[in-house]
RNA sequence: GAGCCAUUAGCUCAGUCGGUAGAGCACCGGACUUUUAAUCCGGGCGUCCGGGGUUCGAAUCCCCGAUGGCUCACCA
């Protein structure tokens, strides 16, 4: 029989004008039996339920609960029926519970109307707790109610959903039949709430910045570009949050952090996505020192808090995070992975020379700096697999970067590597704004050569330095990336609910 | 942006040499009052990602496109 061919009542029209796609037989079977509910005049949307408990707490507390009337709500995932009497596991935000459902407790037509339910509805229930013979606590229902009713299916009960297109556009889905996912998830909000706990105590405060900047500064990367349509202006969503934070810490605020979006108009992969959660952090007073004493400690705290450990694998490889982490410069970790001393001076045309020898793809707007990141990056940044700190970038690669008062070629900066990947990044922030209004002109020659990434000037952020800002420790670490380290998680779209998808069709 | 791979039922997957599509779960009908991926009997499912081409005949071969995955590039 074809729905589509039989004479609609308004009601079915209704409930199939919402999509235009062939009704499988699936939904054509919820949605009669949803008709069927309208026209007998029962809501199958629901209301308030008041629950007496959540669905673990029944079998947690057993003892306590054992003979007691208990009122639960949940999705039900899973039907077993054995004629007149079934049994039915919902799932709610604590996990899953067995009900057992028999027609002589409900009555033959209450139990008639229960069996009609469908996998994905959601039901509240109050009912009586009990163990069966096979030992497992289950609740005995008395009274059913229907809450919502599902109209289209749920995959596999066995297999879950493995589709990664549909598992990160319909995450909802993911979530309901993959508990891994709802795990890792659980896990990032709480590893967000223990960074939050390890700061506040310390006397931080947590701020707010703009997102839409005038400039995209405080970071090498391509923004994205929106208008202002009132000011008729070209407004950029940050890619960092730095400059405004520091302008904070001139006012004042000597502990300061924000948590949240910054966008990059990059490349899409397993570590990347356009908008990404970073933290960062600004304490007066404090240096690159202070930040990775302060790096290692609240990262093995929330390790500790989360995960109950320190040592945790990672696809494969055992990290162990307990402090104090590995600490080497950028020079000694080129000479110890790749042989090759960069320590001596050195001219940007010998440097450069050096590079080409070893096939080093370079940029005509490079110097020496640019050529000892690039040896970094190629023979040590996969090698770094346990926690390592890494200091002493060079200048021209660092412009808010304090320099190293021994040799001016490099600066008082860090970046973090775990698992071969870059975590944080910190610095003995700049706040000398003669320096640093050079250093901006110095980008602004590298944006001229052909560097789009390059820093843009900010006079505003040079005028805040002129009054003045306390010497200051910085560091931003990629949460994204830090809840991949610490959920297993091998793409960086497992650990964002959302991850940016190409729109379909 | 480039290369490689994938896309078949609601979900997970098979599909041989090119002969017109299958399984398990889910679904539909029936039996079943302590099951655990319940069981037993019976049944149907489809834009084989889309569009073109080759061929008597295409899920299968060729071309173009879409989306995804991986690798590379980009990303200090």
């Amino acid at each position: 029989m074809f729905g589509g061919f039989r004479p609609m009542s308004d009601e079915r029209q209704l409930i199939n004008e919402t999509s235009e796609e062939q009704i499988s037989e699936h939904m054509q079977v919820r949605k009669d039996k949803l008709k069927a509910m309208l026209d007998e005049g029962k809501n199958p949307w629901g209301g308030r339920y008041e629950k007496t408990h959540d669905n673990l707490d029944v079998v947690e507390q057993f003892e306590k609960l054992e003979g007691q009337t208990v009122s639960l709500a949940g999705r039900i995932m899973a039907v077993r029926g054995h004629g007149k009497a079934s049994f039915v596991d919902i799932m709610d935000r604590s996990g899953k519970v067995q009900l057992h459902v028999k027609a002589d407790l409900l009555g033959e037509d209450n139990y008639k109307e229960f069996q009609s339910l469908d996998l994905g509805d959601i039901i509240g229930i109050k009912g009586k707790v009990f163990k069966t013979k096979r030992g497992e606590v289950t609740v005995e229902v008395l009274e059913a109610t229907l809450l919502a009713k599902a109209l289209r299916p749920l995959p596999d009960k066995f297999h879950g959903l493995k589709d990664v297109d549909t598992r990160y556009r319909q995450r909802y889905i993911d979530l309901i039949v993959n508990p891994e996912v709802r795990d890792t998830f659980i896990k990032r909000t709480k590893i967000i709430k223990a960074i939050r706990e390890y700061l506040d105590e310390r006397g931080y405060l947590e701020v707010e910045t703009p997102v839409m900047h005038t400039l995209a500064g405080g970071a090498a990367a391509r923004p994205f570009i929106t208008h202002h349509n009132a000011l008729d202006m070209t407004l950029y969503l940050r890619i960092a949050l730095e400059l405004h934070l520091k302008r904070l810490v001139v006012g004042g605020f000597e502990r300061v952090y924000e948590m949240s979006r910054v966008f990059r108009n990059e490349g899409i992969s397993t570590r990347h996505n356009p908008e990404f959660t970073m933290i960062e952090l600004y304490e007066a007073y404090s240096d690159m020192k202070g930040m990775m004493e302060l790096t290692e400690n609240m990262v093995s705290y929330v390790a500790e808090k989360v995960l109950g450990t320190q040592k945790i694998n990672y696809q494969g490889q055992e990290i162990d995070l307990t402090p104090p982490w590995r600490r080497i410069s950028m020079i000694d970790a080129i000479k110890e992975y790749a042989g090759i001393d960069l320590s001596g001076q050195m001219s940007d045309s010998e440097a450069l020379e050096l590079a080409k020898a070893h096939n080093l793809e370079i940029e005509p707007s490079w110097g020496y700096g640019h050529v000892v990141n690039a040896f970094f990056e190629k023979y040590c940044e996969e090698k770094l697999i346990q926690p390592t700190f890494v200091f002493g970038h060079p200048l021209a690669i660092s412009p808010l970067a304090k320099k190293d008062e021994k040799d001016p070629r490099f600066t008082q900066r860090f970046e973090l590597f775990i698992v071969g990947r870059e975590h944080a990044n910190a610095f003995s922030e700049l706040n000398d704004p003669i320096d640093q209004k050079e250093r901006f002109l110095d980008q602004l020659k590298e944006r001229e050569a052909g560097n789009e990434e390059a820093h843009v000037m900010d006079d505003d952020f040079i005028t805040a330095l002129e009054y003045g800002m306390p010497p200051t420790g910085g560091l931003g670490i990629g949460i994204d990336r830090l809840v991949m380290l610490l959920t297993d998680s091998p793409s960086i779209r497992d650990v964002i609910l959302f991850p940016h998808m190409r729109p379909r069709e």
